[in-house]
DNA sequence: TACAAAAAAGCAACAAAGTTGCAAAAATCT
DNA sequence: AGATTTTTGCAACTTTGTTGCTTTTTTGTA
């Protein structure tokens, strides 16, 4: 009896999960917890340590494609073999991701930011060529590191 | 004896790998040809299509991987799963990357380009981080692509 | 030109990452 | 509370990337 409580939904209206139309499941609450309480982006591999064994591969797998169809993460480009993923702030959707914000990431810790810095490269693009949405890596060393074992 | 040939090492001395201090030989002369007469970035999965099967899929990892490390090539970030590659222009070598272009990548034929135009965004950096290099990510359509079936 | 030393390629075996289909479990709706 | 829908876990598989070692090729030199 005791142990069928309802996690914390106190309203469920408010779940972030609720609102973007997602049935509210163990996993998707921790995955989605864990990008809360993260400061940078997470890949597949992170989450699955944080996770610890408690869910499958295929279901983190899952649940990412989720969150990204439903604008809740986006995903990060990378020069190496590990995409990374961070919540969205903005007008993000269904279909459509808006962001205007820089991703950093930490040469010395290997972290990924989003800087909510919004910049706007001024586009010379040869004739013919149309930008449909922009995404600026920079890679440099962070406020953590820059100011810890100098 | 005929086909013991160099190749067509005319002159050894202009060879783009001999430059760069590396040994000639097929695969890295044949990757190379590929990257020269390929408008777009290639990933290595088009190496291979495009290689044929004459090459083991090792050797071309380690191929771009050499040509990594001599600046030959640089690689470009991607949020799939299949980063790519495409040759240096400018002063590159061994250690350091130096580029200063913006890579598009279309959305209608999935081409990677390397665009000759500079930009040199306005970073507002948060205090304490340092940037060390810029990648400038545009998504959208291609000369090639805007031009035929509107 | 031939020969020894050095470097690279090929092979095999493996590790990691990602995908798919399906049955069992759980969340949702009424 | 029970039926329906959705999600999870599992197993099997494909793709991608890595490592060690032997054979082959390249290179420098006599």
């Amino acid at each position: 009896m005791a142990d069928r409580k309802p996690i914390e939904s106190t309203s469920t209206a408010q779940d972030p999960l609720k609102q973007k139309g997602l049935s509210v499941t163990g996993s998707r609450r921790k995955i989605l917890q864990l990008f809360m309480q993260q400061k940078g982006a997470l890949s597949h591999r992170d989450i699955e340590k944080k996770a610890g064994a408690v869910f499958d591969r295929v279901t983190i797998y899952r649940t990412l494609q989720t969150f990204l169809d439903k604008g809740i993460i986006h995903a990060i480009p990378s020069a190496g073999n590990a995409v990374r993923y961070a919540l969205c702030q903005g007008q993000c959707g269904p279909g459509h991701h808006d962001h205007q914000h820089i991703h950093f990431i930490c040469s010395r810790c290997k972290h990924t930011f989003c800087l909510d810095h919004s910049v706007t490269p001024d586009l010379h693009l040869p004739k013919g060529y149309q930008a449909q949405d922009i995404d600026v890596l920079v890679k440099g060393v962070c406020q953590q590191c820059s100011t810890t074992s100098k």
